[in-house]
DNA sequence: ACAAGCAACGCAAACGTTTTCGTGTTGACA
DNA sequence: TGTCAACACGAAAACGTTTGCGTTGCTTGT
């Protein structure tokens, strides 16, 4: 086992000092062509690399950026990553991702570790346990001890750093306007408890874009779910609070649901209930996942662009690491949503 | 914006020396009750961490793992990355990823530029191409220089380390055996060339399967897809390779699909040619991801027990990192398959 | 009173780089 | 022959730690 190679051990073969060693890879003027061609040979026999640590400490920054989110088994958050991958690497960055699992004590360990040298700058997507805590300490921390942070859907305005974020708004408002334009007069939401702040966006634009058609937003169509109704354990729970409402109110002809599963499970109560798709009912969700292209009938739904979210939160952060004065500017990214139309609606 | 506080900082401020600071905050007996308070009260107040890369280079490890796999936006791989991140952070690594998108040079750029002193060892499942290629240089170049791998699912016999695996052969049989008893007699199977080792084994175990219940496996059954069909554009391809099976092989019974998305459109092509599933045709696949669970019907699959793959692997480089002597012993650890019947069965 | 011993601290090396500056050797030129 | 520039290289500091060992100053015992 031939362990990596050190400018030192070079220097020490060719007797030379280790400075010259170090000058003759960079092509220093410094060097003479003898030594510099004598050095290079060993190098590249020997398959010289440059410790990326001892850069690292050198230079103060690690080209690697942290990311933190509450979930990797999840399409959008692992198509993130993807999006956050792909420029970080064509820019010479690596990524280290640590996972909150939703839980606030593990986002703040887990910053906690990586802020202490490792990593140059966070991209993050907030749980949702700091967000009903409303705990951000660890954020304003981070950032007042000069590192970066970028902030992608679930974000917090409180703090001052870049975001890049959905128009969750202007998605919904697409949504209810196209049921509303199929000829739906009795829309459905079901969507999540208001501290989450996509939730609460999705469920503000359905009541506004209802509002401007004149259609009086009634509670007994709006279905807050509870969150931890998300793991799959509590489908039934989900199931059975989506039925209820559907058999209450058998003249809804249209729902909208705030993400994936709910949508799924939407149509699957609805087709226990015989009603067809889309005929009786028209269902839309929101991000676009597997489940949605292959459902049958397959959902339309509000694709986030989950990838271009991810590329342009690297472009932001990296931006921002690379430039040399340290502007106080920060700026918000809206993506644009695309509705995604497939059979789930006529 | 109050940078990061360090030792020398410290120090100077006490009018004490580096090392003085360094052993107070480490309780060494070495200092006085007095100055060791009052360097304890000082880190505690301007929140002193020690910086991690600083330490990486001092110790010479990074207390960090490295993970490549083909592809992040996918049930399986982000269930693995979930269950190795798990006990990484329990024992105190952190979790690096890349991403070799099936190729075989990001693999090896990927490789190349984590080996370099960021981390400590790899945990890794082989690209497509490298498995075609054949190429396995890197693996060997960053066995020999002292760092170990982990390989999962997709391993490389020829390469000499730690693996964990899934039992594909026995997962076949399960499946076979399973539609056999539920009164299949002609059973297809849908599988991938053979460069890909868990589709070559699958298809192997089918055939074993097959021959020890006296059934001759026929050319005519066994649908060898070509794997970039995999990614959805490619769907309606594979879709029609699967109607001419069907068509032209009406008695088929029963059908195997080696991952996920074949079994789905097996599903949605046998609905369209009025099939009745389970009643016509029963149908089992490989991977338990989200699509099975939610698809409709829902379908009966082999469950590898991702996240375990992922708990495993990382305790096996962990373990291999923190033992004191270097034993040349690799062991590969085979996790049971399990069937989880849904309704696409009988 | 003086050596020994101990408590408390500082020095310096080490991890692997890069880079600034200093130094020695040449050669040319006056 | 003496001066100076150019050339080629080495020494050392720096990044932030940890740690073995040397060095103080003081207390203790005889």
């Amino acid at each position: 086992m031939k362990r990596k190679v050190t400018l030192k051990q070079i220097a020490r073969e060719l007797d030379v000092s280790i400075s010259t060693v170090s000058k003759a890879l960079r092509n220093s003027v410094e060097i003479s062509e003898d030594t510099g061609e004598k050095v290079q040979a060993f190098a590249k026999l020997y398959n010289y690399r440059p410790n990326n640590i001892a850069l690292s400490l050198k230079n103060r920054k690690t080209k690697t950026i942290g990311i933190i989110i509450p979930e990797i088994v999840h399409h959008f958050f692992s198509k993130v990553i993807r999006g956050i991958e792909l420029v970080a690497n064509k820019r010479g960055y690596n990524v280290i991702v640590g996972l909150s699992n939703e839980s606030f004590s593990k986002e703040v360990i887990n910053m906690e570790m990586l802020a202490n040298g490792s990593i140059d700058g966070f991209i993050l997507s907030v749980s949702k346990e700091t967000l009903k805590l409303q705990d951000y300490h660890h954020f304003i921390e981070t950032i007042s001890q000069g590192m970066p942070i970028v902030m992608f859907d679930r974000v917090v305005n409180e703090i001052n750093c870049d975001k890049v974020i959905v128009d969750d708004l202007k998605g919904s408002k697409k949504v209810v306007n196209k049921l509303v334009e199929n000829g739906c007069k009795t829309i459905a939401i079901i969507t999540t408890k208001d501290y989450v702040s996509v939730g609460k966006l999705r469920t503000q634009g359905y009541i506004e874009a209802l509002e401007a058609h004149n259609i009086k937003p009634k509670a007994d169509l709006i279905l807050k779910v509870d969150d931890n109704l998300v793991s799959d354990e509590h489908l039934e729970v989900l199931e059975q609070e989506i039925e209820f409402m559907l058999t209450n109110n058998p003249k809804i002809d249209g729902v909208f649901a705030v993400n994936e599963l709910y949508a799924i499970s939407a149509m699957k109560v609805a087709q226990k209930l015989k009603r067809k798709i889309p005929e009786d009912i028209q269902v839309v969700g929101f991000t676009d996942g597997v489940l949605s292209k292959h459902a049958s009938p397959s959902l339309t739904t509000v694709s986030q662009h989950a990838q271009e979210m991810g590329e342009k939160a690297a472009q932001l952060l990296i931006d921002n690491l690379e430039v040399e004065e340290e502007e106080e500017t920060y700026q918000t990214v809206i993506i644009e949503t695309e509705l995604i139309e497939r059979e789930s609606t006529k």
